[in-house]
DNA sequence: ATCCACTAGGTTTTT
DNA sequence: CCTAGTGGAT
């Protein structure tokens, strides 16, 4: 594409940011203001500029934002340039050089990732080994702790040295953190493992120790790019400094009205101090929004300034004025939702939209089933992201432990695992017996069990036997491992460790999804294997699989809006998309503002910048609500509106008489399982019902769309779903590509597409090539220019 | 070693 | 309301 009609496509202030290159600089794009479209257009316009593909690095938070990009830079580029391009999350471009550098900061380049679920156990165990009481040594605390040192990439050793910290953990009788932190890092590093936190912490580490090593990258990335910089720690921040630090072009983009993430060590005066650290830099302000109407904007805007220390702009719409946001209160957390499913169907009608231009806003997860409810009640479809995503789901983790299992023997929580899954006889105190002697011989878990006997380790001849059949299973598929592809391997290993017997034996439900689950798995690992074969690549083996499942997130599920469906999320997931009407749901006080939070102006000046978010997804109408009284841990409580709702001015509020009174003061009372309420409760559920069955009663009122409770849990991005809905033909695609274009594939040459199928995340072309036949090419990872 | 039943404790957000 | 963890029985 001509680089100059693609600058026409954009305003002045969006055309200067993707033009300046010359040095550092810092684009704070308001909400809405076309931030993704600077970043691929900057992107292109340097490529237009003739800097190579693989000269580019760029930075995101999520998968799913890298992926789009790319996408993005691809339809204007091409899709051979975009693959080239160095863009990916911060976890996945630093695990990627973590594995060619491993030797040189003591890992060897199989190591395996934990999870949180993962680091939690570890730090639990070394609790349990310290014999520490785990009321006072709380196990998500010191991980939080541990998380919170490395993201501030303060060593063990920096750790127990520092007055500071050591004086904090005496005050909070809490002395022993040190040296959990110290073990926890050996054990990690022992197994040749690394957590989250890790993976930027060694990124550091590596280019800090090794200038040569730094150097090569520092020439490698000529143009740096980082997305979302509100929401970078230092560890973060300090990798992309000293990657820029040789030519000092780099561009960061943000909003700090919309940092969210100060609880995973995010720190938005890396964005507030950008000029003192890059005196150079240029600062680009995006401030019109094209995506919200004036009274949304403004009411955004009027709540915001209540914050302290911002960067100071000016977000303004030329949309329509359009609606007040509506205010509305409800007398439970039940009414609430019948409100909320109400209105929802009201705007349907009146305003003729679909269901899928609606999202429902919390604080927290378990605010969702009370929607969920109301929803069913009234069917409407709906569809519920987060919560449990695929990969945390028991049975598939099993599997994957014992892939991680065949990658890096040495993996302890992958080893605890499946010692005995499925049961094998191997208990706790055999287990307990294998720890101690590895601890004592310096040895990991599985080399302690390939030779027990020079060991000392003392079990009976029947557990020794138990224990090499183990050792014998896992070898051979350790020996497999160069050899076989993923899916091959993978399907040998469900079918041999007796995962799939076991799944077969139960004919429960839940054991019939669990059969379901690991059908999936499987075929979405036949998935993976296909479409990087059809890239080119060679030898797909287990471990690039597991590389990519590693540092898969909820957040990297695909978010885009299914037909004809309701969306329910939190807010924090709701960052970055955008709907036609948005409900902010339970705007009460220690719920939204949470009672986590308030303790401390920081905390609180987050939260209210969390609402800013969930304000500011709204296109043309936004409905926020509370209720007196809510069910929360198994007891009803009353409460208070949330003082945000006074933050915003009264003129772009529509809220019925009294709504807004009794913001702040007074503390909300329990009313321990108050009977009335419970009375009102049960007769409103009995009314509804009653509702409801008339409804299906009447063969003409049928709903048309079932509500699938499979949706609630997240697909990973290349697995389909199993029982994924009815493929309607699609005619155009997100991707740019039509039935009836002419693409030229890498590899199959010249072809015709005739038909588009399956869901954004794993949308297929059928396409017939001049010369290699009818192929399916998966559209995420197909490499192609269309020609025609 | 395994399975079941009961209890106590905690529920913000998640790369 | 959930769930993870424990203790007892087999």
């Amino acid at each position: 594409m001509d680089i100059e009609n693609l600058l026409q496509e954009l305003n002045e202030s969006q055309r200067k940011a993707v033009e300046y290159n010359d040095g550092p600089s810092l684009v704070i794009a308001g909400a809405g203001s076309g931030k993704t479209r600077v970043l691929t257009y900057k992107i292109a316009y340097l490529l237009n500029l003739g800097l190579p593909p693989h000269n580019i690095l760029s930075l995101t938070f999520t998968n799913k934002a890298a992926r789009e990009m790319k996408a993005r830079v691809g339809q204007l580029m091409g899709e051979s340039v975009a693959r080239r391009l160095w863009m990916g999350t911060f976890h996945s471009i630093f695990s990627r050089i973590l594995r060619t550098e491993a030797e040189k900061i003591g890992f060897t380049s199989n190591f395996t990732i934990f999870d949180s679920a993962d680091s939690r156990n570890l730090i639990k165990t070394i609790i349990k080994e310290y014999q520490l009481d785990d009321k006072t040594y709380k196990p998500a605390r010191i991980q939080a702790m541990i998380s919170n040192a490395k993201n501030a990439l303060v060593s063990p050793v920096a750790y127990a040295q520092s007055k500071e910290m050591q004086e904090y953990d005496m005050k909070a009788k809490i002395p022993m953190v040190r040296d959990i932190y110290r073990s926890y890092n050996a054990r990690l590093q022992a197994s040749n493992t690394m957590d989250f936190d890790d993976l930027l912490y060694y990124t550091n580490r590596l280019f800090r120790d090794h200038p040569e090593v730094l150097k090569t990258y520092q020439d490698r990335f000529q143009f740096i790019l980082v997305d979302e910089y509100q929401d970078t720690n230092f560890a973060q921040y300090l990798v992309v400094k000293q990657l820029a630090d040789a030519h000092h072009r780099v561009c960061v983009v943000g909003d700090d009205a919309q940092s969210i993430y100060s609880f995973r060590g995010a720190n938005i005066d890396n964005i507030l101090n950008y000029k003192s650290n890059y005196p150079e830099a240029r600062i680009f302000k995006l401030e019109q929004n094209y995506r919200s109407t004036q009274n949304i904007v403004n009411a955004a805007n009027s709540l915001i300034k209540q914050n302290k220390g911002q960067i100071q702009k000016n977000v303004f719409s030329e949309n329509q004025v359009g609606e007040k946001l509506e205010v509305a209160s409800a007398f439970s957390d039940f009414e609430e939702g019948i409100i909320v499913a109400n209105k929802i169907q009201d705007l349907r009608r009146s305003k003729d939209s679909s269901y899928s231009d609606f999202v429902i806003l919390y604080r927290t997860n378990a605010q969702s089933r009370v929607f969920e409810e109301s929803l069913r009640k009234k069917n409407i479809p709906y569809r519920i992201y987060g919560g449990l995503s695929f990969y945390q789901r028991k049975e598939i983790k099993d599997v994957i432990a014992y892939f991680r299992m065949v990658v890096n023997p040495k993996d302890e929580e992958a080893f605890k695992r499946i010692i005995n899954y499925p049961t094998r006889g191997i208990g706790n105190t055999t287990v307990g017996k294998i720890v101690d002697t590895a601890q004592l011989h310096n040895l990991s878990l599985w080399e302690t069990i390939g030779d027990p006997l020079a060991h000392n380790l003392n079990v009976n001849t029947g557990t020794a036997k138990k224990l090499n059949d183990f050792h014998t299973l896992i070898d051979g598929f350790i020996k497999e491992l160069p050899v076989a592809s993923a899916y091959e391997l993978a399907t040998k290993i469900v079918k041999e460790s007796g995962i799939a017997r076991e799944a077969y034996q139960d004919q429960t439900p839940e054991g019939m999804s669990r059969q379901e689950n690991l059908q999936e798995l499987l075929g979405g690992i036949h998935e993976f294997c296909e479409s990087r074969l059809e890239e080119g690549e060679q030898n797909i083996g287990l471990i690039d699989f597991l590389s990519e499942v590693s540092l898969l997130s909820d957040q990297d599920t695909d978010k885009e809006v299914e037909q004809e469906k309701v969306t329910m999320m939190t807010i924090h997931a709701s960052k970055g998309l955008e709907f036609k009407n948005v409900f902010v749901v339970g705007l009460e006080e220690d719920l939204f503002p949470s009672s986590m939070t308030k303790s401390e102006p920081k905390g609180l000046e987050e939260e209210r910048r969390l609402f800013y978010v969930a304000i500011t997804r709204a296109e043309q109408f936004c409905m926020l609500t509370y209720a007196k009284s809510r069910f929360r841990n198994g007891q009803t409580n009353s409460c208070n509106p949330s003082r945000f709702l006074k933050d915003i001015d009264r003129e772009f509020l529509n809220a019925n008489a009294g709504v807004l009174e009794g913001t702040m003061g007074g503390f909300s009372q329990q009313t321990q399982g108050n009977f009335w309420d419970t009375v009102r409760r049960n007769r409103e559920e009995k009314e509804e019902l009653q509702e409801v069955k008339r409804k299906e009663e009447s063969i003409f009122e049928r709903p048309q769309i079932p509500v699938s409770r499979e949706d609630k849990y997240s697909k990973p991005n290349f697995v389909n779903a199993r029982n994924a809905e009815p493929k309607t033909p699609l005619t155009k695609d997100i991707y740019g590509i039509q039935v009836g274009a002419v693409i030229k594939h890498e590899r199959f040459g010249i072809g015709t597409v005739s038909a588009i199928e399956g869901d954004a995340a794993s949308r297929k072309a059928t396409v017939e090539f001049e010369n290699a036949g009818v192929k399916q090419l998966l559209l995420k990872f197909a490499r192609f220019d269309i020609i025609g």
